[in-house]
DNA sequence: TTCTCTGTTCAAAAAAACTTGAACAAATCT
DNA sequence: AGATTTGTTCAAGTTTTTTTGAACAGAGAA
């Protein structure tokens, strides 16, 4: 009996609710972040009030064990905080919305370490190519090497003027 | 008995082109790609001569389907092309190695379809939201689809730059 | 034409990623 | 203190994605 267009498809949500959460499953996803923390941001971003991790359990349909992680991931992303001032026994949270700590974030968690590891193993690349010794294929590999180290360059490069530009 | 550290361990790849191999094989799962497609770039950026479909499937150990269904996404990306000149009844590919060419080809088929979706869920997310009556509501709605509607501004706005900045 | 070789397709198998839920720890209430 | 509620953890289950390999189509060789 389940509707076959959406795997979020509850009566818990509101339309304009279910729509937000669609835009943001599709949207995490591009990213390469899991659904749930679609769903999570997505409700939370269309939400006026500050919202429980039993309110996203209730409202999306799902565990406590994803709404937990999912939080978790999105406070270290510094795209969810606390919502201070609730005086209530639980812990209410609401969206990070300004696209320049979004952007921020995710560059720092979810891009930068790549960038670190890229740059440590081209500096072990260069080393393992100090070993060949025919002067033709040495070239080429020293011609190649050379290119992605130009690659990284730029996009070491780029990552701040990409935050320079979505930020404010 | 395989050793612990890679997947792609084989005694068919030289130790830098072992090496080369998995830097891209980390570079596409940023990306979102499957291992399989980093693993032939990687090997084809690497290779001073252009290679068929046999020598990718002898020297990485993969299937003939992941390297034919891998070559057909390098190509239709544009990370990858059909080498002339080579009088084979087989066909030998090469790589794309301009920056320029590969972020342009990712952008035109893994960015861009996204976004239009994203702009086209945006317009039925203003009707939707047309609907609400409460005032106070409907205020917060539009404010945050306002917010969204900045934000995919912003997004079509940078990818060109992207390229410029990346190409050349 | 028939045979051989190259490359594609796609259903099934395997692997990877994500989610669940029950056990647990920590905090607050009585 | 004991009881209750909130939130975390992680092994097991589920779903999704990727890879495999066998069947097939097409092109060229004989």
């Amino acid at each position: 009996m389940d509707l076959p267009t959406s795997k979020t498809q509850s009566t818990n949500l509101t339309a304009i609710q279910q729509e937000v959460v669609d835009f943001f499953v599709d949207g995490v996803r591009v990213l390469g972040l899991p659904r749930s923390i679609g769903e999570i941001y997505g409700l939370l971003f269309i939400s006026s009030e500050p919202l429980s991790l039993d309110d996203l359990v209730q409202k999306l349909a799902i565990s406590k064990g994803s709404a937990s992680q999912g939080l978790r991931t999105l406070k270290t992303l510094g795209a969810v905080r606390e919502a201070t001032n609730i005086s209530d026994r639980r812990t209410y949270y609401e969206p990070a919305t300004q696209l320049k700590r979004l952007v921020g974030g995710f560059i720092r968690k979810q891009i930068r370490p790549h960038i670190d590891s890229g740059k440590y193993k081209l500096q072990q690349l260069r080393e393992t190519a100090a070993l060949t010794t025919d002067p033709k294929e040495r070239a080429f590999l020293d011609e190649r090497i050379e290119r992605l180290e130009s690659w990284m360059k730029r996009g070491a490069l780029v990552l701040p003027m990409l935050q320079k530009i979505l930020g404010q």
